[in-house]
RNA sequence: GGUCCCAUCGUCUAGCGGCCUAGGACAUCGGCCUUUCACGCCGGUAACACGGGUUCAAAUCCCGUUGGGACUGCCA
């Protein structure tokens, strides 16, 4: 057997997928790439009360927006067999043993108890399986040496471990027995997750020690993603689902790039790196042991980046299913036109930090009259702006209909008025667009053709007046 | 309470005993560029939690304190 490195990425489908789980599939990922090795993906969906149909084809969905493609595909579910024989392997050499207390009865013996936990009632009772009887692991006397790429190597005393559940009364194994039982199964070499499970690694070596899995798995336990307030992020709290970030207009490239920089740093002072080049530096040694802090303003950054390095056409492909989102929205599904958004889109690329962004800011070519900002509006004030509206559009009327030749009219009708041209151009912006901020003016007026821009000079000419 | 983990600018980090008067990035604040807004460029503010050691020398090693976090389910 070739000693390829095997890593594994093991969800559960419970639930939205978060950002904390992305970064350990792209961690987990970028390990086995680079060493040849194999990804697996496995599906823990043993928890029968909460797992949906759902959330697992968003866990693909996900995987795939992001990149992340998988070697090998499992779910938890179809090694049932082998989980429950591994149980019952335990009892019979003796690793494990049946147990009668109910959860009450142990809560009320242990309540004060110095050290939390089971008291071992039932270790010596050889207690034969049976109703309400739980299978519990025999925890051994010693200590446990974890193998972590991250952490150096915790030592856990064993006299710290209670005899932990390991099949429940139902009959059905628990998380730590399937796990272990799958991960040997699938001859994982590295368990590379967050480290809210340090604490369960003890107990899970334990088990593959007692189950003759021969050389238990390295260990990498990431760093926990953490909210503002220094919590891990909880997909109940916090705003962290995947599927938000694709439909807000996030990048999957910049997602990933963000990501990988939540506890690891390429070399040098570079941040914004591709995959490969992830996958050539990448190592557990680099990666930081503290929480990191979900910062949406880098990653919202980092997108910005991203979509200006977009070529033209790959910015209009990507940026298409959000303008078809905003149809019969910001603006008229009959008045879309792909080639004037193709003629923008250069102009409208470097402007946006998320693709989203991009519907408000060409929803006025899309419309017969742009609705106006109120509040732009009740800031301009019509004795200025109306001389200004109507000198420009005498201009207008049989100029030249280029960007140059539309900036020089503007801008000399300004001077005519004793105004530079920031301030000229403010009103017929807001007559063009309905906003006081967007893509370049005379770039967008060539593109709405002279009738469209008259026109909008005139409404606004009519509101000034009818305002003032 | 117990076990374990962690601790450099507001945030993500570089730093692995001397190159540190602590570097980069985001954010923030100035300025330039400019038809708005962006982009770009230039510059500023801003950190080694604290206390002991070890050493000629410590952000870097050790111990302690404080602070934060995770786990502590017959959930995964």
């Amino acid at each position: 057997m070739a000693d390829v490195p095997r890593l594994r990425f093991a969800p559960s489908p419970t639930g939205m997928f978060h950002v904390g789980g992305g970064r350990t599939a792209l961690y987990n990922w970028l390990y086995a790439r680079k060493h040849n090795g194999q990804f697996v993906l496995r599906i823990e969906d043993t928890d029968e009360s909460r797992n949906e149909d759902q959330w697992t084809d968003l866990i693909f969905e996900s995987m795939k927006w992001l990149g992340l493609n998988w070697d090998e595909l499992h779910t938890q579910s179809e090694n049932a067999q082998k989980h429950a024989d591994a149980g019952r392997k335990l009892f019979a050499n003796g690793n494990a043993y049946y147990c009668g207390c109910t959860q009450d009865e142990v809560r009320a013996r242990t309540a004060d108890n110095a050290k939390p936990g089971y008291d071992n009632h039932c270790r010596n009772l050889g207690l034969e399986p049976g109703d309400g009887r739980a299978l519990r692991f025999r925890v051994p006397e010693g200590q446990t040496h974890v193998t972590d790429l991250i952490r150096g190597n915790p030592v856990f005393d064993n006299s710290n471990i209670e005899d932990f559940v390991i099949v429940r009364s139902t009959g059905v194994p628990v998380y730590l027995l399937a796990n272990v039982v799958d991960d040997m199964d699938q001859r994982i070499s590295h368990v590379v997750r967050a480290e809210e499970h340090l604490n369960n690694t003890p107990k899970q070596m334990m088990l593959w020690k007692a189950l003759g899995g021969g050389d238990v798995p390295v260990y990498a336990h990431l760093p926990l993603i953490v909210n503002e307030k220094r919590q891990k992020i909880s997909k109940r709290r916090d705003k962290v689902s995947m599927q938000m970030f694709r439909d807000e207009g996030f990048l999957p490239e910049a997602m990933c790039n963000y990501l990988a920089l939540l506890g690891w740093s390429p070399s040098d002072d570079r941040e914004i790196i591709d995959l490969d080049t992830m996958c050539q530096e990448f190592d557990f040694s680099d990666v930081n042991k503290a929480g990191a802090f979900f910062d949406l303003k880098k990653l919202t950054h980092i997108n910005g980046e991203y979509i200006r390095k977009l070529s033209n056409d790959e910015f209009v492909t990507r940026a298409m299913p959000f303008l078809e989102r905003a149809k019969g929205k910001q603006f008229d599904a009959a008045l879309f036109d792909e080639q004037t958004f193709r003629r923008m889109a250069p102009l409208v690329q470097e402007r946006v930090e998320r693709l989203d962004e991009v519907a408000e800011m060409v929803f006025f070519f899309f419309v017969d009259l742009p609705d106006i900002d109120e509040a732009a509006l009740l800031a301009t004030k019509p004795e200025q702006a109306i001389p200004v509206l109507e000198s420009v559009a005498r201009g207008l009327a049989n100029c030249d209909w280029n960007h140059a030749a539309l900036h020089e009219s503007v801008a000399h009708t300004g001077e005519g008025l004793g105004l530079a041209l920031r301030k000229a151009q403010a009103p017929v912006r807001l007559a063009v667009t309905g906003r006081k901020v967007g893509p370049p003016l005379f770039e967008s007026m060539e593109v709405l053709g002279r009738d469209a821009v008259l026109k909008r000079i005139e409404r606004l000419v009519g509101i000034l007046h009818h305002a003032s």
